[in-house]
RNA sequence: GCCGGGGUGGCGAAACUGGCAGACGCACAGGACUUAAAAUCCUGAGGGCUCAAAAGGCCCGUGUGGGUUCGAUUCCCACCCCCGGCACCA
């Protein structure tokens, strides 16, 4: 019979949705392994490129399965969000039923993929049962100071015409239309990530299970810099100094204090204005200011735009030299970080010094490299490194990280400044002026301020008849019967927030509620999330190295701290997969270089394609999509397919050889007397389960766990040609006869072997299989095959012996011979005699069993 | 500029801890089967040189140049290039 893989296909999904085949509930009897990709936008379709996650977690799924475990493997959809409310305005469908349309599709595609997900887990983040748990958060958030309001500058996106978090501002542009991101002051909900940034940094050593790369991207985010406030005093313009009257600046050297010559206010800082007001003319002043506000703002963060600054006129003291220095405004200053004011120390910071440059302010030098110069002459401005003070008062000589200590020190005795931590993470703007989200559970009173919606009023169910106008305001700002309502606290007349939460909610902790999706009282059951977290393993695109993943460390904190889960870190093992290209362009409609799963299920089947995305290169790596690569992979199951088909009634009976290597029969395993060609196959059979049981997990290197596969099956190929019983590749096929018991035996384990092992890879396949050559249950829990090691032991090893470094030949000996005899036949050897001919043995290096090296050199006198 | 990851045949890639470079696959070539083709099965192949041919032999070869070592794709130093991230963060 022929390979049909849609028919198989088909039916196997059938059975396994009958079964309930991959539901799970807490076993406490079995180890717990929670296997997760990253959920999905509902888009509309998937490409290949979304479902190479999907596949690689069930790969994982399906073998820890196999293992023994309980494993937890869910799906859902990441349902609100911006294109849906787009695709309301342009097409006039309503958002929920664009979204969940969207959703019937692609889980159709995920079920003719065969990904084994517990489809009783399902969530759709808009719908009120998941988004009303975003609310209870909120309001707790609220309860504990996590989430504020203020009015504060934005980024916005004119396209989107709403609100972008710094983490959403992708090269100064909206992370989804690359629209360059505008500023707006606006009224903004705020969650308060910087109270965390400490422990988000510190334990992120800890995550030894995730790459360098995304642990490097989130501590560069958080951005951590030890240094010190100093302040200095402003020297009155006219009259007496107001008491503690004075500019603020952040510092990380502060050791070089004693060369600050200027000190340099952002155009943002709240001072600005005042000393606008105070200034001879206050309406060149403020035109000035304004001309550096409206800077472009990523070249004023990038530093594309050229340094400029004014003279404001006023002065400051420097409190270490106590001399007064003058103060400017500076356009490269950033308001946001910091105080938004810097002291300028031109003789040793880059900026400082080119700044000074331009307007010719004084440099001085106070730090010069240890050891060398001790002239000033010779410290090259500027000076950025450590080194030794020069001119710096009583700290003149120290070294400059101990200075830094030292000044810190006195700059807080004398109560001028303090040490202090400064963290570039800033506070997440969660409000978004659009439909399409959780609305903010808040009311706002006259009376009573800011009151949070109470637990038994939430959830705050988005109206379902809206006016979707794409303008820069709530959609739900429109509909009185929203806004109006009574507060909950005084029961007066009050208005309801009309913004709706950043989607990135809806997914920082959504990998819980899978633990309880249905859960009507709480967000989950805390002895489930008990039982089932930490996620195991996750995977998903690098996009969200710091997006969602730092965002989902920082609500499993908050939940930690409402009491709800005992874990820090949400996730203990991350895989971050490469993307599918074609024609070396990531795969995108607007591109028209998609490939559609189902055009490929169609054409190979479902197990094929999955086969070859797996093989093509690591699961981290990126790849180019082939239609020649998937036909490949075809050709291989089908292979599988026709040797597995031709063997199984002609091995039916036999019995595998040792209880430990085979899973289902065996147990009275008679002994067999094999022969060399079986033992060999043996041999690659246990070998094979070694390599593809490590490659799996932990190594995760599926690609080459695949080739080890092949290499079997040609193994095995080879094996039955030479026994006269291999498969023809015509329709209609003698049947295989075996006659010989130690035969049948070698097949059978070695062919049951190979469909447990490729079970995760292609599960249809292995399942039609299984059903013939197994015990009558499905492969999906059958018991992942163990090597064993004697089986899978060298009867013979060949080692190669090199002549100083170069291969000269080879000599097979027994597996288990000694270093002096390997030694001995290395040097028997004939090919290597010519090099001994003339020459003198320096050393024999017999390296670790695996090698022979002879070092020889030319004999003296010769 | 800083951080992270890379650079290996025509192509995707492999090589566990310093030990036979190129497994496995794609594409290609040859053979078997076939009236024929497809499919299938088998075989070959890093580059160059030597040899009538084959067998065999020799040299070169993992971005470049050095180093350590009996031995380096792997370790060290310097440099070039590519990808990703951050970037006037004081």
């Amino acid at each position: 019979m022929d390979y049909r893989p849609q028919e198989i296909e088909r039916k196997w999904q059938a059975r396994w949705a009958e079964a309930r085949a991959f539901e799970v509930t807490e076993d406490r009897s079995r180890p717990k392994f929670y296997c997760l990709e990253m959920f999905a936008y509902p888009s509309g379709h998937a490409h290949v490129g979304h479902v190479r996650n999907y596949m690689i977690g069930d790969i994982c799924a399906r073998t820890m399965r196999m293992r023994g475990y309980n494993v937890l493997h869910p799906f859902g959809w990441d349902a609100f969000g911006l294109p849906a409310e787009n695709a309301a305005i342009k097409n006039n469908v309503h958002p929920e039923k664009w979204t969940l349309d969207n959703i019937a599709h692609m889980k159709g595609q995920l079920q003719r993929l065969g990904i084994s997900y517990a489809w009783d887990r399902e969530i759709a983040t808009c719908l009120p049962e998941y988004y009303r748990w975003n609310q209870w958060l909120f309001t707790r958030m609220f309860q504990r100071g996590l989430a504020y309001r203020r009015r504060s500058n934005v980024n916005w996106c004119e396209t989107d015409q709403t609100v972008l978090a710094n983490e959403q501002v992708v090269d100064g542009g909206c992370w989804r239309c690359g629209t360059p991101v505008t500023i707006r002051e606006l009224e903004q909900w705020f969650l308060r990530i910087t109270a965390y940034a400490d422990e988000l940094l510190d334990a992120a050593d800890q995550l030894a299970q995730w790459p360098d790369k995304v642990l490097t991207m989130q501590r560069n985010w958080i951005g951590r810099s030890e240094g010190a406030r100093v302040r200095f005093p402003i020297a009155p313009k006219a009259g007496p100094a107001t008491s503690g009257d004075h500019i603020e600046v952040f510092t990380t050297r502060i050791d070089t204090i004693y060369g600050a010559m200027f000190v340099m206010l952002a155009p943002e800082h709240p001072l600005v204005e005042r000393f606008a007001a105070e200034s001879p003319d206050p309406e060149a002043f403020r035109a000035r200011v304004q001309k550096f506000r409206s800077q472009d703002r990523t070249g004023r963060m990038t530093g594309e735009v050229e340094k400029e600054g004014f003279d404001t006129g006023r002065r400051v003291i420097n409190p270490f030299t106590e001399q007064p220095v003058p103060v400017w405004i500076a356009n490269f200053v950033l308001g946001e970080y910091g105080t938004g004011a810097v002291m300028g120390v031109p003789g040793h910071d880059e900026r400082d010094h080119e700044f000074a440059t331009k307007y010719q302010l004084p440099i001085k030098i106070v730090v010069r490299p240890e050891g060398a110069a001790d002239s000033i002459a010779d410290v090259p401005a500027p000076f950025t490194e450590e080194g030794r003070l020069l001119d710096s008062g009583p700290y003149t000589e120290m070294a400059t990280e101990a200075a830094r200590k030292k000044m810190t020190e006195d700059a807080a005795g004398r109560g001028v400044g303090e040490g202090t931590v400064q963290y570039r993470l800033k506070d997440w703007g969660i409000s978004r002026q659009r439909y399409w989200g959780t609305p903010i559970p808040m009311i706002s009173c006259e009376a009573c301020g800011l009151v949070p919606v109470p637990d038994q009023d939430l959830p705050v169910k988005l109206p379902d008849v809206v006016e979707f106008t794409g303008r820069g305001d709530s959609p739900l700002a429109h509909i009185p019967e929203f806004v109006n309502v009574t507060c909950p606290s005084c029961g007066r007349p009050a208005k309801r927030e009309t913004d709706t939460m950043d989607t990135f909610v809806d997914s920082s902790w959504y990998f819980y509620r899978f633990c309880d999706p249905t859960n009507t009282t709480m967000p989950f059951d805390p002895a489930k999330v008990q039982y089932w977290g930490p996620v195991d393993f996750y995977s998903g695109g690098v996009e969200h190295a710091i997006l969602h993943l730092i965002y989902s460390r920082f609500f499993s904190r908050v939940f930690r701290d409402i009491g709800l889960v005992t874990i820090d870190e949400p996730f203990t093992r991350l895989l971050t997969q490469g993307m599918v290209l074609r024609h070396g362009a990531v795969m995108s409609k607007s591109k028209g270089n998609v490939v559609d799963p189902d055009d490929m299920i169609a054409k190979f089947g479902a197990d094929a394609l999955r086969l070859y995305v797996m093989f093509v290169a690591p699961p981290e790596k990126e790849v180019e999509w082939t239609d020649t690569g998937l036909e490949g992979s075809f050709r291989f199951l089908s292979r599988v397919w026709r040797v597995v088909d031709h063997l199984t009634p002609a091995v039916a009976g036999a019995k595998v050889p040792t209880a430990g290597a085979a899973p289902i029969t065996g147990a009275d395993a008679p002994a067999y007397a094999f022969d060399e060609d079986e033992r060999a196959l043996r041999r690659r059979t246990h070998s094979t389960i070694k390599r593809v049981t490590v490659g799996i997990d932990p190594r995760m290197h599926l690609n080459t766990a695949i080739s080890s596969l092949m290499e079997m099956v040609n193994d095995l190929y080879a094996f039955c040609d030479k026994r006269g019983i291999r498969p023809s590749g015509r329709d209609e096929e003698p049947p295989a006869v075996v006659t010989r018991a130690e035969t049948a035996a070698v097949l059978r384990e070695a062919i049951q072997s190979l469909v447990l092992m490729l079970a995760p890879f292609t599960p249809h396949m292995c399942e039609e299989l299984w059903e013939r050559l197994g015990d009558g249950k499905s492969i999906v829990t059958a018991a992942w095959p163990v090597a064993d090691e004697d089986a899978a032991r060298d009867e013979e090893i060949e080692i190669p012996v090199q002549v100083n470094g170069k291969l000269r030949g080879r000599v097979t000996l027994a597996a288990d011979a000694a270093e002096a005899e390997i030694e001995t036949a290395a040097r028997a050897l004939p090919a290597v005699q010519p090099f001994l001919a003339d020459a003198e043995i320096v050393k024999v290096v017999v390296a670790n069993r695996r090698l022979v090296n002879i070092v020889v050199r030319p004999k003296k006198g010769h």
